[in-house]
RNA sequence: CGGGGUAUAGCGCAGUCCGGUUAGCGCACCUGCUUUGGGAGCAGGGGGUCGUAAGUUCGAAUCUUACUACCCCGACCA
């Protein structure tokens, strides 16, 4: 087995990028901070995109597109806003170049200053909330329901190949509605949705809760989030949902009428998820062999590799795997049939290893003889021979059972690296071997903030189902009424 | 922005301390033959302004100075 890459346990940093090359997911761009997407990597995020892209329209929703550039002054308006994101924006302030007085580069043109500068979107709030301010007048206009793809730049001093680059990609929601439990019913089928998808789709499990005020949404009321737990027991914020309240209605002047003749502002969510959802997808599963994904979002769900010396064999083979592939491509399954000459069996294998195709077939000459095909799954990295009879049943059957298991894993590992903790050194102890950490908070940013400082774990959620208990909070002794999930994150 | 490091072929590196033929190795690439059930072997071949600029010198990848870019550790990270 090729392992000439750095393994999980050694290094798991390096472990991440070196795969995330070797898969051919993406890479470091010439551009400071920005990242490449590949194919392959492209082709993950579109299944991920077509998924959830269904969800929302199943909820009511609809897509639009707002500008890449917002007005500084738009940003002013929400003061909460703008503090949060000022030290991470690109701005624009020009609009023309000219050649230099030698003539030998280009300069900016300082002829061609804007005005006012523009901002690059660090996400659309803004700009949406501008705008919803003409759209909606009674409420009629109610709920306004709609979903924008699109990128967005933070200017991250530090950044990591899918889990926070300078530019991103990902799904911002923004709703309008007439009424505050209206608002909150659709922040929370969001975050249900966010879920859901995690679960069933990535095979990641979640915890759902509530952000702590230090961090919460800049703007928000209430900031719901889904909470991952990654291989080297380090959490990631796979998803959030935030309840807006009233005030980006207020910031922008968002006013309806209602039935009963009222002028009210409306009230507000806004929601996310990105392409980071593919560094938990790649950091959640994979192993020192290279990718595995859950079948549900593999671009390439079964790959077939013929075995053969001669061009003659090549085509009794492809004669035999045609009708298998036609067969599972009829159950819905993605199926690639690699015959390229140009590679020997053993580099193919190494390949989709590293590419995590769940299920990959190999036929030959010994498997022409006696009516069998090799299966061999992803996850577990066992191997089968199996006649071929209804093959293309087994498949979806192994498929499902993939799907299944990876989740349960997941879920497995996660069990094993919840811990409830009571005294201090304990917690400091725990934090500094991973995973997470539930105790309890006294409910103050103070404490949270010390928290921080001393252990580098922050809240990561308070728990929306969790178990009301009397206890003291882990650093100050004062009551606390419920265990909160602390962790070092991403 | 602080502290450390690196820059030599598409990628990964050696050579730099102590200047001296035509700058070398692995992977990748091209050609040919043999191979093909876990990253094939052999033979031949192509590819370099040694980050940029200036300086020292008979001679610079190597020494000096400045600059630039990138990486790691912090700070930052809704």
């Amino acid at each position: 087995m090729a392992k000439d890459f750095t393994s999980r346990k050694e290094n798991y940093s390096q472990w991440y990028n070196e795969l995330v090359i070797r898969a051919d997911l993406a890479e470091n761009s010439a551009v400071r901070g920005c990242m490449v997407i590949k194919p392959y990597g492209y082709a993950i995020w579109e299944k991920m995109q077509a998924n959830l892209d269904k969800m929302f329209k199943d909820t009511g929703h609809q897509n639009a597109y707002f500008p890449l550039f917002i007005p500084k002054s738009f940003f002013n308006r929400e003061a909460a806003h703008v503090e949060g994101f000022a030290k991470e924006c690109a701005v624009v302030t020009h609009y023309r170049l000219k050649n230099s007085e030698d003539g030998k580069d280009i300069v900016v043109d300082e002829d061609a200053k804007l005005e006012e500068e523009l901002i690059v979107r660090p996400t659309s709030e803004t700009i949406i909330w501008d705008t919803y301010k003409d759209w909606i007048q009674s409420y009629r206009d109610l709920p306004l329901l709609i979903n924008q793809w699109a990128n967005v730049v933070r200017w991250e001093m530090r950044t990591r190949l899918f889990l926070r680059t300078a530019e991103f990609l990902w799904q911002e929601g923004h709703t309008a509605h007439a009424t505050r439990e209206e608002a909150i019913e659709e922040t929370e089928k969001i975050l249900n949705i966010y879920a859901d998808f995690a679960e069933k789709w990535m095979a990641i499990p979640v915890l759902r809760g509530l952000k702590s005020p230090n961090e919460r949404f800049a703007g928000a009321v209430e900031t719901y989030c889904i909470e991952a737990l990654m291989q080297d027991g380090k959490a990631l914020q796979a998803g959030t949902s935030h309840f807006l309240g009233q005030n980006f209605a207020k910031a922008f002047d968002v006013k309806f009428l209602s039935k009963e003749n009222k002028l009210e502002y409306v009230w507000a969510t806004s929601w996310g998820v990105s392409t980071r959802l593919i560094g938990a997808l790649i950091m959640a599963h994979s192993d020192d062999n290279g990718l595995v994904l859950p079948p549900k979002l593999a671009p390439i769900q079964v790959v077939i590799v013929p075995i053969y010396r001669k061009t003659e064999q090549l085509e009794e083979i492809t004669k035999k795997v045609l009708p298998v592939k036609e067969a599972l491509e009829k159950r819905g399954i993605s199926v690639k049939y690699d015959d390229r000459d140009t590679h020997k069996p053993g580099w193919k294998f190494s390949e989709y290893e590293f590419k995590g195709v769940p299920v990959r077939l190999a036929i030959g000459p010994r498997d022409l003889e006696n009516g069998t095909i090799e299966v061999a799954r992803r996850d577990t990295l066992e191997k089968e021979i199996l006649n071929m009879t209804d093959i293309d049943l087994k498949v979806a059957n192994l498929l499902d059972s993939i799907q299944a298991k990876l989740y349960q894993k997941a879920l497995a590992f996660r069990d094993e690296k919840t811990f409830k903790v009571d005294h201090w050194e304990d917690f400091k102890k725990q934090l500094e071997e991973g995973g997470f950490v539930l105790a309890h908070w006294d409910g103050t940013e103070d404490t949270e903030q010390k928290i921080k400082e001393e252990t580098k774990a922050t809240i990561r959620t308070i728990p929306i189902d969790g178990k009301q208990e009397d206890g003291k909070c882990v650093y100050s002794g004062k009551p606390s009424k419920q265990r909160v999930v602390f962790a070092r994150a991403y």
